[in-house]
DNA sequence: GCATTTCCGTAGTGAGCGCTATAGAATGCG
DNA sequence: CGCATTCTATAGCGCTCACTACGGAAATGC
């Protein structure tokens, strides 16, 4: 009852997941989410409650699709080690897509903010320490040694190849860095998505 | 000739550096900056000029004093992975370090920032890739194996060592990442400045 | 047609931003 | 001393921030 919403809520939301994975929560101003989105302010308000609400909308969004291919690799392969040696690869594919911002959203757009968001940066925080958690078990349960250590050692790994692909890192240094880091225990050719002929050095 | 200025120049400077420090350039608002320093606006605009230009001249003294570990690190030891086994092991005592905020300035001070202020993001970035490059011919010089992979590779886990410190991580955990991650070539008991005792996992 | 409900664009809220005009206070020089 | 010079503090500049009051437009139910 009433008038109908005059636009796409998916769409707006995607836009908005855009204009946060590049710019950041601070800088990403709520005039430019308007703009990018194509709604104006009470739109937005009136959809998505405020700037933080609709934030975390977009993490959640962000964690269901583009950020979802680090636990299908850890599910897809039958160890944990070689679970983690692919979801490396596939982050070095997916931080340097052209089709979205460069980087992980989770460990890039709220590293600082300003007085009055600092708790959206201690959500991303808890969840980073939370798949941190995830992988030392997965580690721990395979009977891996020092899980604990090899699980912070990987996400130290992803965070840097974050933060390297918006350096301006490409694919295949990314590629590179990963195999160096996480020797995969099976050949690399018989991998999904992979592209062939590395360059190293 | 003229009344004298009534605060300690570098005293003021190593406030605003703590300041950038801890909450990146954006967020360290020149109220907060003024705050930490003592001072009021009109002497920070008269002594350093604006706040980029503030900013610029933090960003020099931290590279002067606490952030040279890492060339110093490399001067030290005879060889170039030596020398990195050794500026990581370092890395993980300086970014834990409670004498100042945790990570690495250059890394962590201008991830995102708003429109007008892309150039110190830029700036940062260009140092931290001139980094890589130096320590890629560093590698090379040393006639070291895929020198530009593993400049990257050691560069990827400073990064994501510098997030790992704000996230929380020890320095006893940094440490065994960086064992990890680059192991040394000569016994860590012979290093200086070493904690004994690295717990694993 | 009509009343009702909801959405949308304009315009503007108070607050904080980086920055500065102005006036007073503190020094060195004669 | 008076004077010139430089620093400091108050107060406020224009601007953008996140956010919203308001009136008109567009849809539904009757």
């Amino acid at each position: 009852m009433g008038r109908p919403r005059g636009f796409d809520r998916e769409a707006a939301l995607d836009a908005a997941l855009m204009t946060f994975w590049e710019h950041g929560f601070d800088a990403a101003s709520v005039a430019r989410l308007t703009g990018a989105m194509g709604i104006t302010p009470p739109s937005l308000y009136a959809a998505f409650g405020d700037k933080k609400a609709l934030f975390r909308e977009v993490v959640a969004r962000y964690q269901a699709t583009w950020g979802a291919y680090f636990g299908d690799a850890l599910a897809e392969e039958p160890t944990a080690s070689g679970g983690i040696a692919l979801a490396l690869h596939r982050a070095a594919a997916a931080f340097t897509d052209d089709a979205h911002p460069r980087g992980c959203l989770v460990i890039s757009s709220a590293v600082h903010c300003t007085p009055d968001a600092t708790d959206v940066a201690d959500e991303l925080r808890d969840i980073r320490n939370a798949n941190l958690l995830l992988l030392e078990e997965r580690l721990r349960s395979d009977g891996e040694p020092a899980p604990a250590t090899r699980a912070r050692y990987a996400g130290t790994i992803l965070q840097g190849m974050s933060q390297q692909a918006r350096d301006g890192a490409t694919r295949a240094e990314l590629e590179a860095v990963a195999a160096l880091a996480w020797p995969p225990p099976v050949a690399p050719a018989l991998r999904t998505g992979t592209a062939s002929g590395v360059a190293a050095g």
